[in-house]
DNA sequence: ATAGGCCTGACG
DNA sequence: CGTCAGGCCTAT
């Protein structure tokens, strides 16, 4: 699904088209996404409401609506919201439609149905505890060093402790591999096993790679788009993100993959060592007394 | 810490 | 047919 930088891109586009805007009617066609309140209630709280802000924390979309009501969407792992002028088809699995007052609908589209959605009072998220729970953000001027350092203090492989959105908000399983393989760190090496040079680089790595996703306007692997259906570029940008086998940018390495904390893990087993930095006096194994 | 489940689609 | 998939929750 979307991670930061593309829910960040399409938070940018609602803002710009869809803030100001009423929601003139709400049709839930697919009732399982809604998980507050029930779907009849969310169509009927929806209806009428202007849209004030559009917001993110995470991979969350908060709608801030002019009644003290905020609509919260996640989008999964295959959800994309769509701007669809009048007599626009829709497309398939096409599962929530919000009628807006210039005749434009915002289609809530998801393959996977993954996804999820509520309507709750402004900043109540006891219905969305992943929400709720949710890390610092890595683009906001107040993550430092020293916010990353006490992330990692805690126990597991790095590569969970950037996936984990409770540690660290946004990171998927995209940028993980691209902001590692940038910082030259193995997924597997402990969180806690990084000296304070690899957390700095690790720091700077993970605002490049998002800042520059954004730029590039996310990632398109499969089938990302924005709320014009448009793909993003940053999948040229990829150095190790499925590209199994192919040549590592950096030093030409064949990429691995390996399952790290039950994801599918690219990386460059030359720039990123699973030991971590050599130490230069790491003793030879003396061979065992032997026969002959 | 890891596997399984939720769903559907793409691809070999 | 099997494998894989950008997320996240639960259970073992």
């Amino acid at each position: 699904m979307p991670e930061l930088p593309e829910v960040e891109n399409i938070r940018r586009q609602l803002r710009e088209e869809v803030a100001g805007r009423r929601i003139l009617s709400c049709r839930v066609l697919l009732s399982r996404l809604v998980v507050h309140p029930s779907p009849r209630t969310y169509e009927k709280a929806a209806a009428g409401c202007r849209v004030v802000d559009v917001g993110r924390r995470g991979k969350y979309l908060l709608f801030s609506l002019d009644n003290n009501l905020q609509l919260v969407i996640h989008l999964g792992m295959s959800g994309s919201l769509i701007l669809a002028a009048p007599g626009d088809p829709h497309p398939p699995h096409t599962h929530i439609r919000y009628l807006l007052d210039d005749g434009r609908n915002l289609l809530y589209v998801d393959p996977r149905t993954f996804g999820e959605t509520a309507l709750v009072p402004a900043g109540d998220w006891r219905a969305l505890p992943g929400l709720q729970r949710m890390g610092p953000e890595p683009l906001d001027s107040s993550f430092t060093v020293e916010t990353l350092s006490s992330v990692l203090r805690g126990k597991g492989k790095i590569k969970a402790v950037l996936l984990d959105q409770s540690r660290l908000a946004g990171i998927g399983n995209i940028y993980a591999d691209e902001i590692l393989h940038r910082a030259g760190i193995h997924p597997c090496r402990p969180a806690c096993s990084l000296d304070e040079e690899e957390r700095t680089v690790l720091h700077r790595r993970i605002r490049e790679v998002l800042e520059e996703a954004l730029e590039k306007m996310g990632s398109s692997t499969s089938n990302y788009v924005d709320t014009r259906g448009e793909r993003g570029s940053f999948q040229q940008c990829h150095r190790v993100y499925r590209r199994l086998g192919l040549p590592c940018p950096r030093c030409g390495t064949p990429v691995e993959r390996r399952r790290v904390a039950g994801r599918s893990s690219y990386y460059c087993p030359a720039c990123q060592p699973e030991e971590g930095r050599k130490r230069p006096g790491t003793p030879p194994i003396p061979s065992p007394p032997g026969p002959s």
